[in-house]
DNA sequence: AGACTTTTAAATGTCTGACAAATAAAAATT
DNA sequence: AATTTTTATTTGTCAGACATTTAAAAGTCT
């Protein structure tokens, strides 16, 4: 674990890099013990504080975690399934607003992956799952539901769809499109029509599961984007008609 | 955007999740100028180095950028997906490498999520996009090529297929699922004959996204991912035995 | 007046040294 | 033996200083 003084990169993003190079690499691991902020210091001849603004970096990535005091330090954390999607909701949110991601691109992009999804959860979905399901689509259909909360519903509805693959990895992968999705999503307005259709597709959608019929859970899907897109074209088109 | 001093919480990851925040809910915009590093901490109520600190943990996560100079400071960073990308493959790789992620759970999310992109790849891809996979199959047929260039073309390869839906967003999340996978990957040893029977199948998948036929990719793929998975479960009962 | 050079001011980057607070181990006491 | 106190270590925070970079302002020359 090296620096180069040279560089014209800052010291402690330099630091930074090589540390989780090192964890990458395989040199450090899970709750291993880093040397003392000091012993650091030493090591890379730079100050204390150079240190500490290294490994503040790290730890925003949750790749270490401190504790204080005599056995204290800076331990290489292992990244949680549950660290990981938090930080990949907001990265995908940012992404989404930041890049002026249209609606049609990013719902594509979600209900593609959605229908990946589809056909494992069909075979492998726990009652548990499908309780879920069930009771988020209950609740999409309480009258006075503001349309927030309907959006979270529908998020959690889809959160269930997915986990029912039982693949912590297409779960920590869909977090981040359905869940970065529902800025854009809450910028529509539902009408109790509106709503409607969107209930009885999930209501198929879910016998689909249910019965372990993969293919009509993705006919459902795309049925529900198809509905979620022309929705969204029908805000944006009067929107414009406004001006 | 306030902390709470009486929280356990450090000090510099509240100011980070001050700020984050402020970014996330649009109050500060792309390109805007935070305050100096000597204003914040005046905000605050906390040194300079505190500040920096938690500038630091936002820094790591591509939010903000800093620059040094008369007019510089730092500035709401509009996140890139480039810059995403990386960050998603660090992630996805310290996942499965930190967490045991078997190979079998990696695959199948690969495989579901590549599906997913096939039928747009097959409508949308280039002719640049197709012959990139067309070069990277010559590639992989090229003999006395070692197993890590053969898994490096592959993932060129795969990623070539992805790029060819057009969809960026899609892009981003797989980028993570396939190059994850490499160090996997790169613990099987491919015979000629295995790399025969692959090259065939990427064969057999090009020609489908060249022709229109996103069914016979997905069914492509899906033959590649039995493949891969026998391949890997050979390796895996023959280092089993030899203990 | 215009082009070039020098100075200045503002900002981040780094360093030093200090103290506070937390924490576990060691020592002392009951 | 159990409990309390002390001690040492480590991170968290602070204050102040200086170095470096950068653009604008001021000055100088043609």
């Amino acid at each position: 674990m090296k620096i180069d003084p040279n560089s014209t990169a800052d010291l402690s993003a330099q630091i930074a890099t090589a540390i989780r190079d090192a964890i990458v690499a395989g040199d450090l691991i899970v709750d291993e013990r880093l040397p003392s902020e000091s012993e650091l210091a030493e090591q890379f001849q730079v100050s204390r504080a150079t240190v500490r603004e290294g490994l503040k970096r790290l730890a925003a990535q949750s790749l270490i975690r401190t504790q204080r005091g005599a056995t204290g330090g800076a331990f290489v954390n292992r990244l949680s399934f549950e660290d990981a999607y938090s930080q990949q909701i907001t990265t995908s949110t940012l992404l989404l607003s930041m890049n002026a991601v249209s609606f049609d691109i990013a719902c594509e992009a979600r209900y593609a992956l959605e229908r990946a999804c589809a056909p494992l959860s069909a075979s492998r979905r726990t009652a548990d799952q499908l309780a879920t399901m069930r009771a988020e689509i209950f609740r999409q259909g309480q009258p006075g539901l503001t349309d927030e909360a309907f959006c979270a519903s529908d998020v959690a509805f889809h959160r269930a769809l997915v986990d029912g693959a039982h693949n912590p990895v297409l779960s920590y992968q869909l977090a981040g499109a359905v869940e970065a999705m529902q800025p854009l999503m809450n910028m529509i307005t539902f009408t109790a029509r509106d709503r409607a259709t969107i209930l009885a597709l999930h209501t198929t959608i879910t016998d689909a599961i249910e019965s372990g019929k993969g293919d009509a859970a993705v006919a459902g899907l795309s049925a529900l984007e198809e509905e979620t897109r022309n929705l969204a074209a029908d805000v944006f088109a009067r929107r414009a008609a406004k001006r």
